[in-house]
RNA sequence: GGCGCGGUAGCUCAAUUGGUUAGAGCCCCGGACUGUCGAUCCGGAGGUUGCGGGUUCGAGUCCCGUCCGCGUCGCCA
């Protein structure tokens, strides 16, 4: 090593000691007859004095001219710092190394940021420069707190006896689910691989192959497009057991989570882990990924609504729609009108809302609005009581279909638990969301599609409804959720042929077309398929959640713009003719 | 694809109703200075206001188009 101690490393207890130490220049406070270089590296920052008798003349010039982030060595012996002159800002603040010995083993260029520069850039700009960002103390601690989340998981699944397994990243296409990255093959013309969009295939064929415990830290791909916690390129921990049912699945997780919890940051968190099901999740937050940390639960009054003259109320009730509302505790002096119009675009632009129907509860119990005047007296008072509505809260509504009345009142909790600030900072609420419906409606195919995947389980006592009224079935399914973000899911597979070409068919895949694209899969039901079952945790998510970050980029090294661009290398980038022909390919001119 | 926010010096931002030569802090360059740790002081350099068009006597500012970044809806088995 060309160095001694690392930049974190020395302390009171090495004062006199001869040293080596490399680093960048963080910064530099040239005295000119002394110099104080801040020197950096991943374990800290130690302040060394260039200046005499150590240091010669030159050399403290040189040294008042290094560029900063220039690469240094310094030798020197670790001083006490002068009395007063101590920081307590830095770990290594007792001490200062006095230099007598310094060369420059790589000069900087003048940076277009550093990393200990107080306006953070423009984001696009970190990402270009995404190894001057990559300095920065906050990406250092989020990457580190990643490895240290992944070996967790890793240890955990190691210590119950599961085996890594790596699968393919070159597979085929199946047209279920997200949109597929593809690869052209130079041998078979006209043929494309396919990037996993998990490994959810590969898996259960190992089930099958009697490998009983499977694990892995799979890189998955979905070309879809991108939000704040989504990545066109991200990481799974996946699992799969045989002989196993939801419990099993769900306890293990519940231990791998309390053991996280424990071990990266230091928390408590009592097991089981709370579960609701899919249709109360619905119904009280209106999201299959309630965000917990707060109430502001929903709360539906169509049957009050139905008995109204307000038409918008009762209208929906009669077509069999609904009136849901919160209540937004002690907010009613909180907002203006003029922000709660704001609201009220943000429900009919974001969640198609016809609009929002808000009522201020008075100091008298009364309900004011515009709309009030609608109301019969009893029927305001019936709504307030359904409402738990005590002065000073604010009620808001919206009269649409279910759908609707989800989407537009869950979009309403998180903004305005955000707004209000209706939690804790560092506040980690995990759950479990379980019996997910079996398919859902798609509308534009008209058909029924898989919600999660096409080789999911229905529960065992739904099984009937599979014939009879598919879209009550209800799945073996199950997704962690924390802090209102799905952070994992799983489900328990068909090990059964026949229900398996059941739910083909019902998902409108002829037995053929079933035999194309899944027929290993068919195949290996048919020579003694262990019932099995697992679950894939958003790995970037859970270092985000952990974390405390707002976005899936800041703990991902070299993350992809919202075009998914890498503004580093510049991918996606043309390449030569000679390539396309290898590959059988003609670009089309990009616009028409 | 829709909606919204943003793009001004290397960086972070400012610039009144459209009005003179587009400013500040940091960074950078030169100089002074042995105790700083956001060093200080003196001096200096630095701009196609993302790009293209239009309106106007005059555009950073208004209009149209376009590119890029971010958020969000659709999408994400």
């Amino acid at each position: 090593m060309l160095r001694t101690h690392t930049c974190g490393a020395l302390r009171k207890s090495d004062v006199g000691s001869p040293v080596t130490l490399c680093g960048w220049v963080d910064s530099k406070r040239d005295h000119g007859g002394a110099v104080f270089i801040d020197l950096r590296d991943r374990y800290g920052l130690t302040q060394v004095v260039i200046g005499p008798p150590e240091a010669n003349e030159s050399l403290i010039k040189q040294a008042g001219h290094v560029p900063n982030e220039s690469v240094i060595l310094i030798r020197g012996v670790v001083a006490d710092r002068l009395e007063g002159k101590t920081n307590a800002k830095l770990e290594t603040g007792e001490i200062e190394v006095r230099s007598e010995h310094f060369e420059i083993l790589s000069a900087s260029e003048t940076p277009p940021f550093t990393p200990g520069q107080s306006d953070l850039p423009g984001e696009d700009l970190r990402l270009k420069y995404r190894f001057l960002d990559l300095r920065r103390k906050e990406m250092q601690q989020a990457l580190i707190r990643r490895s240290e989340i992944i070996k967790c998981m890793r240890d955990y699944f190691a210590e119950h006896d599961f085996i890594d397994v790596e699968t393919p990243i070159l597979g085929r296409s199946t047209p279920e689910g997200a949109r597929d990255y593809l690869v052209p093959s130079r041998v078979h013309p006209s043929n494309f691989y396919a990037l996993p969009q998990s490994p959810q295939l590969y898996k259960q064929i190992l089930m099958v192959a009697g490998f009983d415990r499977y694990v892995q830290v799979a890189k998955c791909f979905r070309d879809e497009d991108l939000r704040a916690d989504r990545q066109p390129e991200f990481t799974q921990l996946d699992l799969e057991m045989s002989f196993v049912d939801s419990e099993d699945i769900i306890g293990l997780i519940d231990g791998l989570v309390a053991k996280t919890a424990k071990q990266v940051l230091g928390k408590d968190i009592s097991l089981p882990l709370p579960r609701m099901t899919y249709e109360e999740a619905m119904r009280r937050f209106g999201s299959d990924a309630p965000d917990l940390r707060f109430g502001l639960e929903i709360v539906d009054v169509t049957s009050v609504a139905a008995k109204t003259d307000f038409r918008v109320f009762r209208g929906t009730a009669d077509a069999g729609n609904f009136v849901r509302g919160i209540n937004v505790k002690d907010a009613a002096l909180k907002f203006s009108r003029r922000q709660i119009d704001e609201l009220t675009a943000f429900v009919q632009q974001d969640f198609g809302a016809k609009g929002l129907a808000w009522f201020r509860v008075e100091d008298d119990g009364t309900l004011w609005s515009p709309i009030a005047k609608n109301f019969e007296p009893e029927h305001l008072a019936e709504i307030k009581e359904l409402m738990g509505g005590e002065p000073g809260d604010l009620l808001m509504f919206l009269a649409d279909t279910w759908e609707v009345t989800c989407k537009g009142l869950s979009g309403l909790r998180k903004r305005l638990a955000v707004e209000l600030k209706l939690y804790e900072e560092g506040e980690l609420n995990c759950s479990w969301v379980t019996e997910f419906p079996m398919f859902e409606k798609d509308e534009e195919a008209g058909r029924y599609v898989a919600m999660h995947h096409p080789f999911t389980a229905p529960l065992e006592e739904d099984l009937p409804l599979l014939k009879e009224s598919p879209e009550k079935c209800r799945a073996q399914a199950y997704d962690l959720v924390i802090n209102g973000s799905e952070a994992g899911g799983g489900t328990i597979r068909i090990h059964d042929s026949k229900v398996q070409s059941q739910v083909f068919e019902l998902l409108g895949m002829d037995e053929e077309t079933a035999r194309d694209r899944f027929g290993f899969l068919l195949d290996a039901l048919r020579f003694g398929a262990p019932p099995h079952g697992g679950i894939a945790l958003g790995v970037d998510r859970w270092v985000m959640l952990f974390a405390g970050l707002e976005n899936i980029r800041e703990v991902i090294a070299f993350p992809k713009t919202q075009k998914a661009a890498d503004m580093m290398t510049g991918a996606p980038g043309e390449v030569d003719a000679d390539q396309l022909n290898e590959l059988h390919l003609r670009t089309v001119s990009a616009k028409t």
